[in-house]
Parts: C-alpha cells; structure tokens; sequence
DNA sequence: ATAGACCTTGAAGTCACTTGAGGTTCAAGC
DNA sequence: GCTTGAACCTCAAGTGACTTCAAGGTCTAT
C-alpha cells in the first residue's frame, strides 16, 4: 500500500487539510513520514479515517469520536462508555435520517414539479413551491 | 396563533437565539412584534422555518438556503435556477442517506455486540469494535 | 407587587475546519 | 542530468454558523 495524504483524503472523502488538522488536535496519530518528511498511509488509516469521517458528517462532536476511537484501540477498558455513548447517538442518527428522508421528498417534489411546469413558467404557477413550505 | 419566539423555537426544534440570528441577516423578515417589543409569529413563520431548519440539517449553506427561500417568496422569476440548486442537492442528500445509513448500522452492531459480551468484559473481547473499523 | 420566566440588544467566544503565504519534494519528460 | 509542475510541507490567519455573555426590560402567576 502507502498512501501519501492525497490518496488518502480522496479515498476516505476527506481533504489533505482536514487529515493534517485531525493529526493536529490528536484524532489521528502522528503520520509515519517518508525521507523527504512526507507523510505516508496505510489500509488501516483508511479505515480509522472512514469510520471518523462518517460520525462527522452525523455530527458528532469531535470530542465524542475520539473518545471512540480512543476505546476502540486500548482494548484494556470496559466498552460500556463507548456503548452508551453509541446507543445515545443511535437515537438522533435515526431522527435524523426521518428528516432527511422528509427533505428529499420536498425536494423530490419540489424538482418534479418544476420539470413538468416546463422550467419557464414563473415561480407562482409552480404548485411545488407551496408544497415545500406545508 | 400567535407564537413567542420561544416557542417558535421549540415548535421548530431551533433555539430563540438562532430565531434572531436568521432576522439579523436576513434569512427570516423582520418579526412582527407586540406592545412590549416582543416578536410575535405565525403558522407561515413555522412552516418556512422548519423548511430552513431541515435544508440546514442537511449542511445546504445558508446562502443556498435563502436563494431557496427568496425565491419562494418572489412568484415573479422561472423556477430554473432553483431547481438546480435543489437538484443539485438531493443527489447530495441521497449520498448521505447512504452514508448514514452505513453508519447506523456500524453503531447497530456495535452496541448489539456490546449488550451480548455482557458491558463489563474488555474491548478486545468486544467484536463490535473490529466491526466497527470494516 | 414582586419573583421568576422569558424577552431585548450587541459583542465576544467557540467549533471545525479552510485558506493563504512561502517554501520543499517528487515523478515525468526532454 | 535538468527542469517543470503537481503535490507536499508548516504555520498563521480567516470563515461560517452559531452560542454564550452581560446588562437590562417585559410578562404572568401568586
């Protein structure tokens, strides 16, 4: 494998600053570094980096994914923290796909419409505006 | 009706602070407000801010969001470009519906697999983790 | 009428990046 | 071997979208 950081942040939907940001704070550990001091990855960062970048996008503090990721490699301590800290943030992730499921049918509906009123017509004829404000 | 900002925040699931912060620039009009100086709203604030809310739950930056949202108010324009910024967006949110989806059952998994080994043995007994980092 | 919840403004603080400046390394083509 | 250009490096400052704070005014229930 080895990854230089550009590789990396395109395979895991991240970009090189953000990587360098997260070795910053310590939400990822210092990068191994080639011989002119670039950094160098490999499959397991991927995976590490995938799994952070997914409780992001749900928002999940910063504070909370290390703390997961912090549990998830000493395996020398209880999970019923990391547990607890999952099965509270389970319960938001579901309300909110509920709500993005509702946004995509406005939008749906919303872009359907305005296809079928033939992208011309001024905006109050186009039935899908009055739908997304209900 | 007649809704104080507070409740126009928990009707919402936004917070009064925020409620002004949207007047301050713009996203929301000017309230209407009562002898006191107290803003007062309606079902069509509650409406338009929920919609906002949601397109911001989904991370669509504010300025897109009030392009959206000026657009609605104005019947007076084609509805082209809004439907391309809506279009745009919902190829997006059907993306993150993936990766949430993906995330929920990550978390599913792991607190499944942690209620099984009982919460009190370590982590490296806790398959959930290695999962986890799939 | 007075306690306590809720509202007002403006300014400062916070989180999680993102961008910019100015320089170094690397792989490819001549 | 040399050059060129993309991708990398560090450090600092900037940005978006709130959130919190300070210092007060208003409203409702007892």
């Amino acid at each position: 494998m080895a990854l230089k950081i550009g590789k990396l942040a395109k395979l895991t939907h991240t970009s090189a600053p953000t990587i360098r940001y997260y070795e910053k704070i310590g939400l990822l550990p210092p990068a191994n570094r080639q011989d002119g001091g670039q950094r160098c990855y490999g499959e397991e960062d991927v995976r590490r980096l995938t799994f952070i970048r997914r409780c992001r996008d749900f928002t999940l503090p910063i504070e909370q994914v290390r703390m997961l990721v912090s549990l998830m490699r000493n395996g020398d301590r209880s999970c019923t923290e990391a547990r607890d800290v999952a099965q509270r943030h389970l319960l938001l992730l579901r309300a909110k796909l509920a709500e993005l499921d509702a946004l995509e049918r406005t939008i749906t509906g919303l872009v359907q419409s305005c296809d079928a009123s033939r992208a011309t017509a001024p905006m109050h004829s186009c039935e899908a505006w009055r739908e997304a404000q209900r």
